[in-house]
DNA sequence: TCCTTGACCAAACAACTGTTTGTCTTTCTA
DNA sequence: TAGAAAGACAAACAGTTGTTTGGTCAAGGA
């Protein structure tokens, strides 16, 4: 929305009231989700993720208590807001592959038309931020047990290895970041729909959907 | 092996390269394959690499303008031996499937068992380097098209979207390196044969194999 | 009213970044 | 045997990194 000039070093002193408590916090998260999902945890600065909100880069540690702290942050909300999209997306729905479907969509459409959160989530790996790795891992853990869930629930014509249908369908989806450009034709709720028909036919016990 | 380092402005007069004995050069892109694939691009340091190889950091700048030159190098490296693996499990086998299924496993065993140069070119985002980012692209794209084919060579049961279908595929496989950890049952090998093969029983025309 | 509290600035911090410069040694070649 | 140059060292470069310190100022409860 607004960004008031950080400026060089101009008194300002008492000029900047800008809110009550708390204001830039949000603010804050938004531009490091950015940062970080556009080019990477540690090619991501402190003073370029606080210079658009207008904070000089010690205020980052009022907040936070290191730069990792706030990647777990960001991660987090990524974790809850795709993982909110993918809850509400199944949620009414019965039929164990419509439900997979459904959470591909969802988890794709978080991935590439939304923004930063998500990406946060799949692009920057656990590794990057040696103090917070477990955390991070369990996050996504956490997130992607849904889809081992979805998957157990598929009624197969055959034995499968469902840990590995799981990874493959997931990888295929996380790995679309890497190419998917938009107004290439294809939305993202286009591919992931492909991507479980391309497993279905096959796989599928009772075929009596597609009314 | 050779290295297309661009230097000042040496001027080698004959035609073969300048076959400098005991040269250091390959144990430095060795470790700079190493930190790039462990650390990613950014995170690893010049000192790091050069390091181990009992150098020190300016006198990398002997073999390389820059580090991205330096990225260069390896990422072409490991695009080299990536497709010559390829290539070669590829070279003595006729029926289509039986080829995507052979580059597959190869693509997946040269990620996950043998070494580094390979992981540089899934891991490292060409952006990373801006500067290179160009060359990079055509360098990964270079290696794909070798997929394009082998998928445009299937006889398929019914009209497909052979694109994304490759890039499934090719995207399950390349983020597998995300959760694969050695000693966990499932070979490399085993683990493209089964992408494939979810995929295979789906679309193939004619099902005569599995003999 | 005082006083605590949280958000933030301003300025510095030490450590590290990729890179440059100048010099020396080794080795191949003319 | 002279000389050019590849390969490397040693030391420094200028800039950036994440972070610390000490202070200011507005709000909120007592």
């Amino acid at each position: 929305m607004f960004s008031d000039a950080p400026l060089k070093s101009t008194a300002l002193k008492s000029a900047t009231p800008p809110k009550r408590a708390s204001s830039r916090l949000p603010r804050l998260l938004d531009e490091a989700a950015h940062a970080f999902a556009l080019r990477g945890y540690a090619a991501a600065s402190v003073r370029e993720i606080v210079g658009p909100v207008g904070m000089l880069p010690g205020s980052l540690y009022c907040h936070f208590a290191t730069k990792e702290a706030l990647l777990v942050a960001v991660y987090t909300e990524g974790v809850v807001r795709i993982g909110g999209a993918v809850d509400a997306a199944v949620a009414d729905l019965d039929e164990p592959w419509q439900r997979l479907e459904a959470a591909c969509v969802a988890h794709l459409a978080s991935l590439l038309d939304q923004t930063d959160y998500s990406q946060v989530v799949i692009r920057v790996r656990p590794s990057d931020a040696p103090a917070a790795e477990a955390e991070l891992i369990a996050l996504r853990d956490s997130y992607e047990k849904r889809f081992a869930r979805l998957v157990a629930a598929l009624p197969l014509a055959r034995p499968t290895d469902r840990t590995l249908l799981r990874l493959m369908l997931v990888g295929a989806l996380n790995w679309s970041q890497t190419w998917y450009r938009e107004e290439r034709g294809t939305s993202p709720a286009k591919i992931a729909r492909r991507f479980v028909g391309l497993l279905k036919a096959n796989l599928a016990a009772s075929v009596k959907e597609h009314a």
